[in-house]
DNA sequence: ACAAAAGTGTTTCCAATACACCCATGG
DNA sequence: CCATGGGTGTATTGGAAACACTTTTGT
């Protein structure tokens, strides 16, 4: 079966930037390519838009497929449309970019015939088409949105330590935080919520785990409250 | 001449969404529909990407072509994808705001058979399409990224005065500011050349023009200032 | 002389910053 | 008992906000 326009018109793929974090810095997940172009080359997880799949199902799908991700916090990025982005013809790409929580999937990710693998931001293969751009506008994102939207917290497990959540701004925003001033601020704010358990197996004191608290943040968002770091 | 793939491909287009700037309010550039479907309706300026053309450059020829209006300051907002968009065949838009300063241009802007005009932003006709979605993502985009990037200054004529500038803030952030403190808070930048103009046939004391100072914002923005209404 | 907007300084208040020590826990 | 990080309070500073009057110009 075959499908014919009157014009030429270009294909339509989506491409999804997944972040993760470790102890140390911020990870991106990517695929080990096995077809041409770009064989053997590393690339952003992504695939072709199908004709009747929305954008947005489109980059769900592909990361289920492609990495065994689901159910992560997922928003649209850029669309990226140069001319000769792919070699073989015109295909214009919507990226998106995903957080999530590293626990559990730490080193490896795949379900498919394909390699997938976390690799340190700071670390990265050279990448297949215009990935390391698509990549740096990603990371230039999360860096100015994390500040003033509460997305930070889908890089963590439900339940963190303040510890955790001061490392994580530490390492997007590549500067150090007093750790005084910082509990400070976010515990002020109120939308963290304090369980009664503490971190478990840890050489120290333990520290007290917190949730972000959406209902809390909803509240206070319609109050005209904004968050800021 | 027919173009034939084996997959099924959804068609591609540009939307923008012009801004300019009146005494009393924000404005936006709408074309009159001549062809169905939506025939007769307002939409806004728009139309097929070539398969040989970048988007950007797409954006930039639509609006040439269905408005007249050429070196205006563009940028990609958000590609809207869903499958029902477009009654006739799926449709994937990538759209993009515009700003530009209104002076000359008032009323009408048309060059092309369609009908352009501008209307207030608080009083627009029923739109074609998902354009109602499109501009209200546009205007929170306008007014999230006003207040820290100083792209106001392309609503306004070369040379403004402050009041100009202060009342594009009020319009755009739809609250009112203390003149004393704003004047001071945007002087003390160092972001503005005071020129040795003043304006001309107004009823009052002629206030002084000012300019914007882009070379002095590089070069701040070089040295970590960040630009902040 | 009046109307209209230009232009200007000071005080108050709050939030951001800087800064250091004791405490709890596990090994 | 030692190493490691958890947890806490205060003083200082700088920027934001509140606030009213005089000057200039055109009609």
């Amino acid at each position: 079966m075959a499908y014919t326009y009157e014009f030429a018109r270009a294909a339509l793929t989506v491409d999804i930037v997944v972040f993760g974090l470790d102890e140390q810095a911020l990870q991106v997940m990517l695929i080990e390519r096995d077809l041409p172009p770009f064989e053997g080359e590393w690339a952003l997880p992504g695939g072709f838009v199908r004709v009747d799949e929305p954008l947005d199902e489109a980059a769900r799908r592909e990361l289920s497929e492609e990495t065994g991700l689901n159910q992560i916090y997922l928003e649209q990025l850029y669309t990226f449309g140069s001319v000769e982005r792919d070699p073989r013809e015109r295909v214009v790409t919507v990226a998106y970019y995903a957080l999530v929580n590293l626990e559990g999937h730490h080193v490896q990710a795949s379900t498919d015939a394909r390699n997938a693998a976390w690799f340190d931001l700071n670390d990265l293969p050279k990448l297949a088409f215009d990935h390391e751009q698509i990549l740096e506008t990603a990371y230039e994102r999360l860096r100015g949105k994390v500040r003033y939207q509460p997305i930070g917290f889908e890089l963590l497990p439900e339940r963190f330590t303040l510890r955790q959540l001061q490392h994580l701004y530490e390492v997007i925003l590549d500067r150090e935080l007093d750790k005084r001033n910082f509990r400070k601020k976010v515990l002020a704010m109120g939308i963290l919520k304090e369980t009664s358990e503490i971190e478990k197996d840890v050489a120290h004191r333990a520290a007290r785990l917190y949730r972000f608290d959406k209902r809390a943040y909803d509240r206070l968002t319609k109050k005209g409250f904004h968050f800021e770091i």
